[in-house]
DNA sequence: ACCTGAACACCGTTCAAGT
DNA sequence: ACCTGAACACCGTTCAAGT
């Protein structure tokens, strides 16, 4: 009684994933349901409106179809989300620039977490999903093992390259998440946040008065800098355990 | 016509936020729907049911009341989690341990950041809630007050001590809105996810076998390695820069 | 003045009925 | 076999009507 049908995005859930449907692309007369159409259909929607405002009404209809057809296809909303987020591991290597085989270790991490950094402030709305799950699709998969592989081959012991691998991963997607993301698109901006800080009461807060011009800066130079600091404790780590 | 109504939780919100209602502890007759309660009530219930399953219905239900009366005092859902957040923040002095005005920044910083990592293990379904708005409520702005005081104090510069706490912030919360908080109360253990790692192909996954049985490892062991790994980097910083 | 049942316009999901 | 309109049991939010 202990085997209840698994969650999607868990373990036992990816371990029974059918091999996907051989003819991924519909025949050449009718244009319906393909993997692919869905999935990517579903990111292009939550990029628009936000996953709250994301409904299966809404994404049958922009299918062209309706939803019980998509409950053929899928379990539920929720196994789409799951497949939404592998896919955009899926995108990262597009965006991995200046990373050669013969890069030093840094240039390495530094690299792929730029490009998972920078994958996911391309998708805001998406990022917030991945508070949900722990990322065991193919593409997710495929990202890990890779990263991992750089640490190990550094001569990080393999405990230390997983635990090198999972601050990384939870402080991109800390960022990721985070309001202040690429565009105007966002909430609200840097400039309001700023005065807001600039309001306070200088007896009662003098010390976020005197950050406060620097707080809400460019995400990306903030993400850098954080990241700057965790390969600098990791180089230390590996000298003094060498 | 840009003077909209600002969305609950923004800058432009907070600042035109009434004083707390006077009598916050309704008469001794009536045990009514005071400000706390309120927020304690939701608060709880998330924990219990998920932020997905908690409704306004269900909180009235809670309250002994009807939705309706909830919405006489609060505008809305989104008002009533932002009001969580921050009520959140609140409860983090309590879980400061071990940290005396005398003690190195070091040990401020990791101390402050353990507590905050720790009041928002202790409520992980409200720590997803996080991603959607900067905290900018008391109890958080007097948090970062705390916390950028300390730095400048060490002889950070403005600039400097904006990143850290940002760098750190970020850590935190991409950590605390991951899956694998401190109860059985988890959707799927560390143990499933390892046997997932054992059962890949050890051809295509030679690095994540190796590193398999270290990858989801107790959440607090791999929180203050990063942390470490970031204190590091600062400690660094801050010679390089003095 | 303060409260509420019932309504409105939505959800995710399912199912009988169509081709 | 594949698809769908309509239904079911819910949402967040509002409002006329009660005390």
């Amino acid at each position: 009684m202990s085997q209840t049908t698994p969650r999607p995005g868990s373990p036992r859930w990816w371990q029974n994933r059918p091999p996907r449907e051989p003819s991924a692309e519909p025949g050449p007369g009718r244009p319906a349901m393909s993997f692919d159409r869905v999935i990517r259909t579903a990111l292009e929607l939550i990029d628009e409106v936000g996953p709250d405002d994301f409904s299966m009404r809404l994404l049958a209809k922009r299918l062209g179809s309706s939803t019980a057809t998509l409950y053929r296809h899928f379990k539920g909303k929720d196994e789409i989300l799951v497949h939404v987020v592998d896919h955009l591991f899926g995108e990262i290597p597009r965006y991995l620039t200046g990373v050669s085989p013969d890069s030093t270790w840094q240039a390495k991490l530094t690299g792929s977490a730029e490009a998972m950094f920078r994958t996911l402030t391309q998708h805001p709305r998406v990022a917030s999903l991945l508070d949900d799950q722990v990322p065991l699709g193919p593409h997710a998969l495929a990202g890990r093992e890779i990263a991992l592989g750089v640490l190990l081959a550094s001569g990080f012991p393999p405990e230390a390259a997983a635990r090198a691998f999972t601050a990384v991963g939870h402080y991109i997607i800390g960022f990721a998440g985070q309001p202040g993301g690429h565009e105007a698109s966002r909430q609200y901006g840097k400039q309001e946040i700023r005065e807001f800080y600039r309001s306070l009461d200088a007896a009662r807060f003098p010390a976020t008065l005197a950050a406060g011009p620097y707080l809400p800066n460019s995400l990306d130079d903030e993400f850098r800098f954080g990241l700057q600091l965790i390969v600098t404790g990791l180089e230390k780590h590996l000298t003094e355990h060498h």
